[in-house]
DNA sequence: TGTGGACCTGCGTT
DNA sequence: GAACGCAGGTCCA
């Protein structure tokens, strides 16, 4: 669709719904900008993204969250978990371990998101070897330059994440040109293809199913390793107890576990092993609280896990 | 089963 | 201001 035929619209025309989420139980700018969501920015005091084919704008009042979007129908309670008891958790939790208890304390609010799995397939495909600004980049410029226009608001035009269609028919030099996919392009093409002989029931089936076989399933597509195919589990299929090990939760896993981690690099074996022991001490949402730690070790507050 | 290197860039540090 | 290491990995020897 050309982004002419598409509506103009004004923020103060849209209806405003609210969810009973204060800044304790979510904070927008934590959630949104450590590392599990790549396209939301804020914008005058609000918070602007499109998620899932919907333009969303949100900002809080008091003990609420506000929100308004386009098209309508965007069921944002769902998208921050908000049956998710953030506070009763966090209060069960602090027991568990110092760093932790320092985690949660240090960023109160932050939400694991419940995204578009079809979007996490990809956004984490092409995150490997790479770091939140770059993954930012990369994602902002597919969007824009594959993504379907959605509307035009206040004069800017918003446009949905590229359909894995359009990551398939997507010309390579603009992949590795504008996009700066690198080496990537040729991993995204082919799971593109590959998802496209499958399609979103393939996705879809695997949330109905135990976490261990969505887990194990996922990493048939081509590029998706046990790391990416957790950041889809918890970030896209609602699976709270996948625990993504990327290098930061690694150094971590080292400090809390020790021992019981027998090498000294990240096997397929010690990955295994790694998550159930995050899985015993931390419960059934134990991917929660790699995302508390995880947030931690990257912004350099456990030093001193990092280094027993 | 564990390890090491290649793969593309750009950010942050030195 | 330039050089260098490394980054939310996966895949293949």
């Amino acid at each position: 669709m050309p982004s002419d035929a598409v509506p103009h619209l004004r923020w103060t025309d849209l209806p405003v719904a609210a969810l009973p989420l204060g800044p304790d139980l979510f904070d927008p700018a934590v959630t949104f900008t450590c590392g599990q969501t790549f396209r939301w920015e804020p914008v005058e005091g609000a918070w602007i993204g499109v998620a899932g084919g919907h333009i969303v704008r949100l900002w809080q009042e008091g003990r609420w969250t506000c929100s308004q979007a386009y098209p309508p129908g965007f069921d944002l309670a769902r998208y921050l978990w908000a049956d998710f008891d953030l506070a009763g958790w966090a209060a069960a939790m602090r027991s568990r371990d110092p760093w932790l208890a320092m985690a949660l304390a240090a960023f109160p609010g932050l939400r694991v998101l419940r995204q578009d799995p079809e979007e996490m397939l990809f956004t984490f495909a092409l995150a490997t070897a790479s770091h939140v600004p770059r993954i930012t980049h990369m994602v902002r410029s597919l969007a824009a330059q594959l993504g379907a226009p959605i509307a035009w608001i206040d004069g800017r035009l918003y446009r949905a994440f590229p359909t894995a269609e359009a990551l398939l028919a997507a010309p390579d030099d603009l992949l590795t040109g504008p996009c700066n996919l690198g080496y990537r392009a040729r991993v995204i093409r082919r799971l593109a293809a590959w998802y496209c002989e499958r399609g979103r029931a393939w996705l879809s089936d695997l949330a109905a199913r135990p976490y261990a076989e969505a887990h194990r399933r996922l990493q048939e597509a081509p590029g998706v390793g046990p790391k990416v195919a957790d950041c889809l589990c918890l970030f896209g299929l609602g699976f709270a107890e996948a625990v993504p090990i990327d290098a930061q939760t690694w150094k971590v896993a080292r400090g809390l576990f020790g021992s019981a981690l027998p090498t000294r690099t990240l096997t397929a074996r010690t990955y295994r092993l790694a998550g159930d022991l995050f899985r015993q001490r931390y419960g059934p949402a134990a991917g929660w609280a790699q995302e508390y730690l995880y947030h931690a070790a990257r912004t350099g507050r456990l030093a001193g896990l990092a280094a027993r």
